[in-house]
DNA sequence: GAGTGGTCTAGACCACGGG
DNA sequence: CCGTGGTCTAGACCACTCT
């Protein structure tokens, strides 16, 4: 029983000292983030345990933040999270800079429609009136970190598609524009990954992220951005510094 | 065979199939909040697939926030998230009663220590200066949502211990020491909830959870609590309104 | 004491990643 | 192609809850 008692405790559940034991090996510096775990079958033989255990505790160092897979490669060690202040408008690729990464941003999409019944209220338009979407998928330090949907109202940046939208979106509404936010409206909630994020991500589905959701106002009031976020849960930190109202 | 079509059939992977069949019924209203899920075996007989299989598909729907287990009792749908706006600086009792709830609150101990050298930098005071450090545990409808440890300084609010904490320190902050909340800085990360806080909201160690830290000051700018919070992933929406900086 | 979830075993085959 | 994780089976015993 329990051979060689890797590390913390004598649980005598397994997964929990797998867990343990991998987690001292990277708080040691032994495992670096970007690191390459051993392989699951690997692990078992060291352990003497069934691979479902093993996986029993991998998945739990993965909820924790601590490592993350890639399908069918490895689990590896999560790189530290970025620090996100949704009450700012500087973009993504300056704050993720600013915290000495590497940013990236990548098109999936951008289209111009007609509001349905939800964005025309949103917009406080009629139904019909035209907006843009954008799809983006962003990167850190060359990991997929994001998917978002932004909505951005037509009239206020009228022929906005003739732009790349693989820089920042900030940067051209406020020098195209002249378009600065006054106001944002951020709600977030933990949530799962599926289906088209989880694709996007390339994670399996269930994963946990999180989901956020904003709304940017400008000075007079008007709604600049609708934008939804979806983010893997180990690749930010919310940070908002306020007045109490 | 991309497959974000929600559809339940055509799946070939049967934890999946699971997870679609019981949210659709949680969606159709036949399961509502609170009611209790047949059990893992029972699901088991009934689509004639391992007990692992079954598991594979509650763990994902758990991880979407749509249902929850009671150890050792059986898995229950989750009902609706609370919504909470750290800017505001009215407590828990009030914000969660607003939104037709029931709240309450549990002291788990309050205690009067010196600050070790990390409290004594959060608080600007010198090391070993008189804090006041409470734990509680906070219920909405009855369920144990989230676990706290406040720490307060005993030069603004001397004789703290004598009040009890099982209603709003809020309240008691301002009606008994005058002290008002000007500003608050706040930061929250997707997190495992583990060891302490697993066991105290009597949850799995490794479900995920919401770490929140807040530290709120005074309009002189004193710090007045620093606040740690770890809530149930499923049982909160972060909602903040603000002007950009 | 019966029923529940929690942990674990020892296999198996599949689908995809990457050399 | 081989190695990886992804899915799945069919059992087992334990620890706890509930009544």
């Amino acid at each position: 029983m329990a051979s060689n008692a890797p590390a913390s405790r004598s649980d005598g559940l397994h997964y929990l000292s797998l867990r343990d034991a991998i987690a001292a090996r990277i708080t040691a510096g032994d495992l670096k983030p970007g690191d390459k775990l051993p392989s699951e079958r690997r692990l078992q033989e060291d352990l003497g345990v069934a691979r479902g255990t093993v996986r029993e505790g991998l998945f739990q160092l993965e909820a924790e933040g601590v490592i993350y897979r890639r399908d069918r490669s490895g689990w590896y060690v999560s790189p530290p999270p970025v620090v996100y202040d949704p009450t700012r408008w500087e973009g993504f690729m300056s704050y993720v800079e600013a915290q000495g990464r590497i940013p990236a941003t990548e098109t999936i999409s951008a289209n111009a429609v007609a509001a349905d019944p939800l964005l025309a209220d949103v917009f406080s338009r009629p139904p019909g009136s035209p907006l843009y979407v954008i799809r983006r998928r962003r990167y850190v330090d060359g990991r997929a970190v994001l998917v978002e949907r932004l909505v951005v109202d037509a009239a206020l940046a009228p022929d906005l598609l003739r732009f790349s939208f693989d820089q920042s979106l900030t940067s051209i509404l406020k020098t195209e524009y002249g378009i600065t936010v006054a106001r944002n409206q951020v709600s977030m909630q933990p949530c799962a990954l599926t289906g088209f994020e989880a694709e996007a991500l390339r994670v399996k589905s269930g994963l946990p992220g999180l989901a956020l959701q904003r709304r940017s106002y400008d000075a007079q009031g008007r709604m600049v951005e609708y934008d939804h976020e979806h983010w893997r849960h180990d690749a930010v930190r919310i940070s908002v510094d306020t007045r109490v109202r």
